[in-house]
DNA sequence: ACTAACAACTTAAACGTTTAAGTGAGGAAA
DNA sequence: TTTCCTCACTTAAACGTTTAAGTTGTTAGT
């Protein structure tokens, strides 16, 4: 027994396809007497009639799909969501999705494989791209005339829809707070800081603190690498071996601060008394950890309602200008960080 | 400047659209000349060509589409990965898919929303189906003709293949264990119990444990609520005021868990020293809480794996017959437990 | 009584592919 | 030389919808 198609719906109410079509999609282009439209019910529901949506998108140019790329956090790794950012992101952004009725179409990015792939590869009515994406390839994507939404990139092309946060302000705030509680010698810890990208920026802030106060940037207290707990674990070994001088340290991600911890833990160090630590993002993880973790709050959930409310109202009003929209952000205050004497 | 299509190429290449098919897909079935494959990727190229799935799925019935379809966590909560496990699951399912060339169509399941409602609504190739999913939608499913993976389910049906772990025997090893290190009174932790759920088979491997060692499962000791952190606080809010009888804990998910010891910790407690605890799922987050959890492994990983390979392969094979697999686990020993005088 | 308007449909083209079947040319086998 | 193959294509139908543009039959207005 094979799928029903409007056509044998059709068939079975007497009535035409484009009658169906009508009843079931509700046009109100188009009236239907009461009797016909209980009529395609009726055969509709007793042959389980299921519209091919392939179909439907081909005849109305309109898929009902976002897609969102989110990167590998590491090459050859299978945990895109070994932060757990994307994790709460990507929830955000398929909630209000399917509140919208859409569905959504992920896919991460492997090392060697285009980014733009997925929009190659697939009709979709728009694309929420998540993170720093290389230069090239958004040339290529620009052509792909669909709403994009950038998050957290600081692209700055009218292509495209961004959303983010002032990340260097982020840095900022953060690292004055730890001079404020008497730290001078601060560790920076983050991913790779690649240009444009929310690291860099992170680290900008870092610096703009450490420069206000007249703190020196130790070339050897700023520590880069992927953003992952066991990262976290190897800086704080580093560290210590290093005879770990600093007081204090900034760290970009929040998974990232919490393998710190573990890692000063590990060695014998205990944190916030012996180092003091904020992290960044404000992950539901960063009040699970012990101690529960001083941060730079962003609302993730908003960011997603955000990137997906852009692409809705992109598609409803073909003249809505792309728009750059930079979220608040503060500091949240919890137990990693002590007053140093 | 609209999307170029088939015909385009075919007009520009100077020959038919079939022969541009078969050139870009390459299909061995047709002979093409080297000099026409040419002039079609050139032609291609130039028009910057994107076939369109959307017609290609219609035409050839395929979508390389990968449905899955997960459970909220929570009524009106848009953190379906408010437990990480999720997470962890669907970013080894999407690996696995992106290299086989699927894509993956994600959905959550709102309260008052079938969960059907994804198979309903889009052609997809095959659907994985997360949790535990009410009996009578079952039926319907039963009749959407796809391969069709139920991941953590104990429904017995041949419609379906199945994959998962034998939680009673978790339940049964990670109790055994506490009663191993003196431990009496177990409190047992979880969320809501239905039956044929994980939790479930979880508890009724508690109970056996506990009867086997003749010790008596007292009903107070018994939570059942939902999976997530704020949960796990609470509940152990609620066991200190009753003074807390217990000296251990299974918990049936380490999010839970993770959230009583902070409980616990909060009401001046400290685990393993006042309260043993043992998780379940050996998800990342265990090896980041303090004291780093002891818990039950399964891998996570493997299972997303092991599903979309079930759907690949009954794609291929339409005679292949769908499958129960039981993955191994195992009780992962570290800080959270200790041995009582 | 005649036109206009409207309600309730249907016809047919279009969306962009795939693919079974067909075609013509050239070469090999008889 | 004729027949038969094989190569290198092309034709045309099909996939399951949507939707602009008809086509009726009825009602309303004058």
């Amino acid at each position: 027994m094979n799928k029903a198609s409007i056509k044998d719906v059709a068939k079975l109410a007497g009535v035409s396809a484009t009658t169906v079509s009508y009843v079931l999609n509700n046009k109100p282009s188009q009236t239907i007497s009461k009797k016909t439209k209980d009529k395609v019910f009726k055969a509709a529901k007793t042959l389980n009639y299921i519209p091919n949506l392939n179909a439907r998108s081909l005849a109305s140019k309109k898929t009902n799909l976002i897609g969102v790329v989110i990167p590998q956090t590491e090459p050859g790794k299978e945990f895109m969501f070994s932060n757990p950012f994307y994790g709460e992101l990507l929830s955000s952004i398929e909630y209000t999705a399917r509140l919208n009725g859409f569905h959504i179409l992920i896919s991460g990015t492997a090392e060697n494989q285009s980014y733009i792939n997925i929009a190659k590869n697939r009709v979709m009515d728009g694309i929420i791209f998540v993170g720093l994406f290389p230069g090239e390839e958004l040339e290529t994507l620009k052509g792909y005339n669909v709403p994009k939404v950038l998050v957290d990139s600081y692209v700055n092309d009218d292509a495209f829809h961004t959303i983010g946060i002032d990340d260097e302000l982020g840095g900022q705030l953060a690292t004055e707070y730890l001079i404020k509680n008497g730290h001078k010698d601060i560790a920076f810890v983050s991913g790779a800081l690649i240009d444009n990208g929310v690291n860099s920026m992170r680290y900008s802030g870092y610096c703009k603190a450490m420069e206000n106060a007249g703190l020196k940037i130790k070339k050897e207290a700023v520590y880069t690498g992927s953003v992952d707990f066991d990262y976290g674990i190897s800086v704080a070994q580093e560290m210590c071996k290093k005879g770990c001088k600093e007081t204090a340290a900034f760290i970009t991600a929040d998974v990232l601060a919490i393998g710190l911890i573990k890692g000063f833990y590990q060695m014998g160090k205990s944190v916030p008394e012996d180092i003091s630590v904020v992290g960044f993002d404000n992950v539901y993880l960063s009040q699970m950890s012990y101690p529960s973790l001083t941060t730079i709050r962003q609302d993730i959930s908003q960011k997603g309602r955000e990137a997906v409310a852009l692409i809705i109202e992109s598609l409803k009003n073909k003249d809505f200008e792309n728009k750059n929209i930079t979220l608040p952000i503060s500091l949240v205050t919890r137990d990693s960080v002590i007053r140093k004497e």
